[in-house]
DNA sequence: CAAACTTTTCGTACGCTGTACTAAAAAGAT
DNA sequence: ATCTTTTTAGTACAGCGTACGAAAAGTTTG
């Protein structure tokens, strides 16, 4: 029986542009960005390096196209809705995508041509915006500080040494034994008075300066 | 004469661990933060590749120590002045000092342990704060406030495609024509009412902002 | 069935990277 | 003059992205 075709090795799936990019997503999120190369890629898909370049120009391809599928699991808010909880809404949305893959926050400063996820994204704030009233120039100004405050808060997320398995004492004390010249007294006094405290976590912060904002803006607007 | 010392022929200043950092600066502005590598660095020293290695562990030390000799540029808020004030000033002298170097916030992402400038800036910040009259926890909650906004806005103007030299609309014409399909009406609404008008700088809109965060934090404190 | 053509996969090779290891050179001390 | 410490380099290696071209597999046609 020469001609059977063996279903059981390994029925290795085809190869697509998706397929290509899904991969690198899932391998950025396990082993970090720099662990990402054509041959880590291609050895996690049980294919050879060369074989990847058929389905994309070249690395920077890739890097474009994970930020995209970043985005691409975004909602994105609604022009129907009340802007102020759309415009909420959206900003934990866009954390939380950013928090599941820390190495886009990176990205996003190098790669400047933007994808189609990323483009329909903000094309729906800005629409979000605009029909609640926002004056053009109003829109860009809550648009620029919505989005600074997202990706730097996600910024400083993704440079957190702890990644919310461990507790922050792990990490933190021997940080604070570092300091104990006395010379940082008031980052001292912040760490043990409010971020060491038990059930302290720093994604908490952000609605304090969501919400401030977003006060700011509906002021603004009446 | 086969004893006189030679001063013409390019005396080569002694090298020290700041200089390789002072130059990995200086490279990575001029040729982006990609360029900088062990031996374009050594070459732009007039130095061979190796000899770098006796100032500098490696390459991390390197990146971990231009970050840090960025913080050494922007000068400290003062606890002693008007918080907003000095929050005001602090803002604008971190954003400029991460536009001349556009290449730090990038860094920021994947650099862990902050140097000794960047701890100093931020003791220094939080004294502010504090000595305002702000509680621990409001201090915490200010401070990601600013932080985020202030790496974010820098992430964003990182990316832009244009630095400054170029006008906008010599950048954005060719992405607009891209857009004639009509699919971003909003995005195109803010490029040619706002964007694209004579004199439109993105960096005009750090203030608004910034004004909107520092009203909202002194509005906290009362 | 064979031949021709298209799509998809991959082997080899090149110039780049960071840096380990080792040795040479220079400078300073005795 | 000799020894020691500091500083600079040469060589070599594994890993990177990818250009180029060939092989393989799949599809269409005679």
């Amino acid at each position: 029986m020469p001609d059977t075709a063996q279903p059981l090795p390994e029925r290795r799936l085809p190869l697509s542009r998706e397929r290509v990019l899904g991969c690198a997503v899932d391998l950025a999120d396990e082993s970090g960005i720099a662990a990402l190369t054509i041959r880590s890629l291609a050895q996690s898909m049980g294919t050879k390096p060369m074989s990847l370049y058929y389905y994309v120009a070249n690395k920077d391809e890739i890097l474009d196209g994970i930020v995209d599928m970043v985005f691409n699991e975004i909602k994105s808010p609604s022009p129907a809705g009340d802007w102020r909880e759309e415009m909420y809404r959206r900003a934990h949305a866009v954390r939380s995508a950013l928090k599941r893959h820390p190495w886009a926050v990176g990205l996003l400063e190098s790669r400047s041509s933007p994808g189609e996820a990323n483009l329909r994204h903000h094309e729906a704030t800005l629409a979000t915006l605009r029909a609640a009233g926002f004056s053009v120039q109003m829109t860009a100004h809550a648009y620029a500080l919505l989005d600074s405050y997202i990706y730097g808060f996600a910024l400083q997320e993704a440079a957190l040494p702890f990644d919310g398995r461990d507790t922050a004492s792990e990490i933190t004390a021997p940080i604070v034994e570092r300091f104990s010249t006395g010379q940082y007294p008031h980052m001292i006094e912040i760490a043990t008075e409010h971020v060491l405290k038990p059930g302290y976590d720093f994604g908490d912060e952000f609605d304090f300066g969501l919400n401030l904002i977003l006060d700011g803006l509906s002021r603004s607007m009446r």
